[in-house]
DNA sequence: GCGACAG
DNA sequence: ATCTTGTCGC
């Protein structure tokens, strides 16, 4: 059956707000993900404006990295992009990109964060607790906490800090190139989870699973989003 | 009250 | 996230 119809979405931010500080005491913010041997990744992609979401789930192999399987789904939205509720906007689109998905990932990685969030429940915690599922968040960008610059080489860390604990870790995939975040969502250690984020880079600043999951949902926004009228709209 | 602020 | 060509650096 669809998560949906036991998880409310539709909510007023203050609402969703509460639904999050419910939510943070099932996360599970340790474990071993165990024998991995299928990693996906999942994003979204939307033309600016409008609300038609596309998400999309890629599965590959590990650790070969070849992908196996692709999904998509597409759904509007209502939900604008608030910081810290981004999965009141994504989630639905993702549940329901994951619907059509037959292999069933050992691990999945998210775009955005995990548990380094205002509440503890970023978009990959949020997932992770929903299916019930080894969950990583990997953000481009920090939404709390701290973090030095960590060395020039690839493989070099700093920890992300928010009064004093450790939240996450800053993690150089390429040489000089800006680092991405990585914070545990659900079922999996940070140690495993950034050792899984590097084990599956291959040359490029995002692991291979979310990096393949933007190309893919770019290229099916572009193809089937043949339906969300125009970007011709003059915007100003 | 003034900024900061995943995607 | 998205718009959008060229361009600087390794």
């Amino acid at each position: 059956m669809d998560i949906r119809e036991t998880h409310p979405f539709d909510l007023a931010p203050a609402e969703a707000i509460r639904l999050q500080e419910r939510l943070r005491k099932q996360v599970k913010p340790s474990g071993d993900a165990g024998e991995v041997s299928l990693v996906a990744g999942a994003d979204a992609s939307y033309a600016r404006g409008s609300d038609v979401i596309h998400a999309v789930v890629v599965v590959l192999r590990y650790p070969d990295l070849s992908v196996v399987e692709r999904a998509s789904a597409a759904t509007a939205t209502a939900f604008p992009y608030i910081p810290g509720l981004l999965t009141f906007r994504e989630g639905p689109a993702i549940i329901e990109a994951f619907q059509q998905l037959a292999s069933e990932p050992d691990v999945i990685f998210f775009d955005g964060q995990g548990i380094a969030h205002p509440r503890g429940l970023g978009i990959a915690s949020h997932m992770g607790v929903l299916f019930d599922r080894p969950a990583v968040g990997v953000a481009k960008s920090l939404l709390v906490g701290t973090a030095t610059e960590p060395g020039p080489g690839r493989g070099s860390t700093a920890p992300i800090l928010q009064d004093g604990e450790t939240i996450g870790m800053a993690v150089r995939t390429k040489e000089r190139v800006k680092p991405v975040y990585v914070s545990v969502g659900h079922r999996i250690d940070l140690s495993q989870a950034v050792d899984l984020v590097l084990a599956t880079g291959r040359g490029y600043r995002l692991p291979e699973p979310t990096r393949q999951a933007h190309l893919f949902a770019n290229t099916v926004r572009r193809e089937e989003g043949r339906d969300d009228r125009q970007t011709g709209l003059p915007a100003r």
